[in-house]
DNA sequence: CTGACTTAGCGTAAAATGTACGCTAAGTTT
DNA sequence: AAACTTAGCGTACATTTTACGCTAAGTCAG
């Protein structure tokens, strides 16, 4: 497998673990020739595509490599191509270091998700370098990826407005307030309980049961659940909820 | 400047004509070793990147190059990528002819843009072998491009959902029923005249002028033109019409 | 055991927005 | 002068959004 130094993808994977916002994030151990203790920092997981692989098998490819996940429904959202992108010098050593490779431009293809994050994806995670990282504690990334990362939370953000979300994010049973939540932290501000509640009632891929939540310090709410095919077809005519 | 032989892009230009909605295509004569009468087709407008350029640099760059057309407003909107997208045997040879370049695999970035054709663009088209190419009769067009054209004109009503238009489309000055025609064109259904024309008048950036239009066979309509800083952030805050 | 506290869950009323359509005004064409 | 066309205003009704009152069903602290 030959790889093509012209072309990389990077992932962007926004992960939910029930609180807070997070990115999936590799770190970079650099031993730099000047200095005794290697700097570290954080980069997106991405790579060289190769030239026999379409981008999107690419992109699935690369993000089991470096993350050990898979099966993630990625989605391509941007370009990023200027001339200068990859230019300090940090950078630069690391790219020639990792893959012996002789470095021009490199022409990168942006790729989007949101999960959630479970146990047995916290589990594949293992022997990987790769960890969630909270969206707010983000300052700087390699190369050019806060740039790419900044872009990707407002694909999403935009998105969100026309799709409803969910399925994959929170238990396969899960309560009214949960979905409220995801949605007050990805739309950052606060819902109307009632009013949140009629409107998401209407979608009929909400299906009530008859179980109710426990050991919880107030009544318990009633659980629901996704009826997949419904929910997957209300994406597809784009309709959505929106507050 | 040093071609990259490994990214291209590729532009997605519709045209407005006050009538129909078409798309600028060159058009392709190919000379076959086995036959005399030289091959007839359509491409988009692309090229290969420089590696000196940005990728929006190099879209306007070879739009300009291309087509005669400058300064005009181009939005990325999706990569293309499969490693057999370009296989066919006129195709190849057609690249090996023209660039005299070894070509491998090549992504392209693919760009589009909502013009109105006015005279001095058709003017500026003179000694480029582009010509605009009404939508409805387009069939087929040189290696994936259809699929690129596709992917554009999808984008195109996707967006207009939630964005106004109208401004790079209609003449400075225009009636209500010319923003409705235009509508209706590209969103392909009728819609009703005193509803449409209370919603849109609702926007600030529609400033009515004491003029009216002349010689047409009825009661002559007020013209309205745009208040370009009002319309531009209209668009910014991602509120439009939606009929 | 009781009262304070929390979230669930139902309902109502008013405001804003969307939809359907009637009608007159101001021109041109025959 | 009558017929025709599109402009442009208005009204009534339906649907959706928004604000908020209230009771129900639990836990927790004393």
């Amino acid at each position: 497998m030959k790889l093509n130094p012209h072309i990389s993808v990077d992932c962007v994977i926004f992960g939910f673990d029930g609180e807070k916002l997070k990115v999936l994030l590799l770190e970079r151990k650099i031993n730099t020739t000047d200095l005794s203790e290697p700097v570290r920092d954080f980069k997106l997981p991405g790579d060289f595509i190769t030239d026999e692989e379409d981008l999107n098998t690419a992109a699935n490819r690369i993000l089991k490599e470096l993350t050990g996940l898979d099966h993630i429904y990625l989605k391509q959202f941007m370009v990023f191509g200027k001339p200068g992108r990859i230019s300090r010098k940090i950078d630069l050593e690391w790219l020639r270091d990792t893959t012996g490779l002789p470095i021009e431009r490199v022409v990168t293809v942006a790729y989007y998700s949101l999960i959630k994050i479970t146990e047995s994806r916290m589990y594949r995670l293992n022997g990987h370098n790769a960890q969630w990282v909270n969206m707010e504690e983000i300052r700087e990334l390699a190369f050019d990826h806060i740039e790419i990362l900044d872009s990707g939370i407002n694909t999403l953000r935009t998105k969100l407005q026309f799709e409803p979300i969910g399925l994959e994010l929170l238990p396969r049973k899960f309560t009214l307030r949960q979905l409220q939540n995801l949605y007050e932290i990805i739309l950052g501000r606060n819902l109307d309980n009632r009013n949140f509640r009629k409107k998401v009632l209407k979608a009929d891929y909400l299906i009530p049961l008859e179980e109710k939540e426990k050991d919880v310090a107030h009544k318990p709410a009633r659980l629901f659940t996704f009826n997949k095919k419904l929910y997957e077809d209300s994406f597809n005519h784009f309709v959505g909820f929106q507050f």
